[in-house]
DNA sequence: ATACTTACTGACCCGTGAGTCAGTAATAAC
DNA sequence: GTTATTACTGACTCACGGGTCAGTAAGTAT
């Protein structure tokens, strides 16, 4: 009759406290979270938390580091994959992407970085390198492709792939700040990448 | 010979505790930052600060809201009263005041609000009202006039503002994340506005 | 059954920092 | 000079929360 007062469930401790660290870090900072309720919403106590992880910064670098591995892989699969031409993947695969961006758990990761990215330039180092450096060489790539098929002019590439995720940049940052007021991300991203197509088209 | 321990300037102090706040939030960001610095900074003592802040929240908004205001008045004056065609307008003074975004207290405002907003509901109201709406209006204005001109075809000028700066906000926050990585932010917004004009010009 | 290992708990410790206030000294009023 | 006013100081309080650890009970081996 005497439920027990818990189980012992080594295995999948550590992805469920990451989890609700995510939820609370995302929710309050990281300064905000207190330890006591990221073990309160795993189900766990404080105590275990620490046994799973050294400190709460060894935590909240852990969080981060397993929610920006999951996104980027897929696209740059992708990107190297295509048979689409560069303009038909960008205008396709590309453009959905970033109207994805705004709502997904990567916004959530900037503004913890912005806010936190300071204290911890080995994550910021981790977050260039994984998914700064790599996002904007598949994207280079993709722009030489264009040029090597004739669909684009040989013109400076340099810089253009941050002009293509700029507005989706600006729609994730809207969305953090002006949560309220009404923006069509989507809109600005279209409107942005026919500019952009129409600079560089040959 | 015995030197007088402090002096007394009711009129200054405000001034400069505020100044020193803002370097310290500058640095460290609110939570960090700690009332006992601000007020050594500011060659006073901790009490003193009281005097003038009701809290350390109070302190952190009297600051922003004072470096907020002094930036966009000038740029908005500047559009009113400027002669100059749209083009010229765009491609002359909002360039450089875009240029000098990055640079500028305002880059730092944008870090702190993006921390701390969400506990500031208020703090984000008035940076809504004060800088973002009303620099849209003003873009949105200049816009308009050029298609009055006939500068500009008649499109769709809804959401352009914001392209207009996305590169700006995209420097801003390059500079905040990744200080060290080199990024030509000028060409970035000169590119976007070559972009954006060839796109809607006549 | 019994002894043993260890995942897990929760009460505790203690540094930290926001906010207070009794007292002090610089200025003003007379 | 003397008294009154108040800008200013700095030692103090007290809540809070990160981190610890002695103890407990779930699971395992024999």
């Amino acid at each position: 009759m005497t439920e027990p007062r818990f189980q012992r469930r080594k295995e999948d401790r550590p992805q469920e406290i990451a989890a609700a660290a995510f939820e609370v870090f995302a929710e309050k900072g990281y300064a905000r979270t207190r330890v006591q309720e990221v073990a309160s919403r795993a189900g766990v106590s404080k105590g275990l938390l620490y046994l799973y992880f050294e400190t709460k910064q060894a935590l909240f670098k852990a969080v981060i580091r397993s929610v920006v591995m999951r996104r980027m892989d897929a696209l740059l699969a992708a990107i190297e994959t295509s048979e689409l031409s560069s303009e038909a993947f960008i205008r396709g695969p590309l453009v959905a992407f970033m109207k994805g961006l705004p709502g997904s758990p990567v916004a959530i990761v900037i503004r913890l970085l912005m806010a936190e990215g300071h204290r911890h330039p080995d994550l910021v180092d981790y977050y260039w390198d994984n998914v700064v450096s790599k996002g904007l060489q598949a994207m280079t790539g993709l722009l030489e492709r264009g040029v090597r098929n004739g669909e684009f002019r040989e013109t400076a590439v340099t810089n253009l792939p941050q002009l293509i995720i700029a507005p989706a940049l600006v729609s994730v940052i809207w969305r953090i700040l002006f949560a309220g007021r009404e923006l069509d991300t989507d809109h600005l991203i279209e409107t942005q990448v026919d500019m952009l197509l129409a600079y560089v088209k040959a």
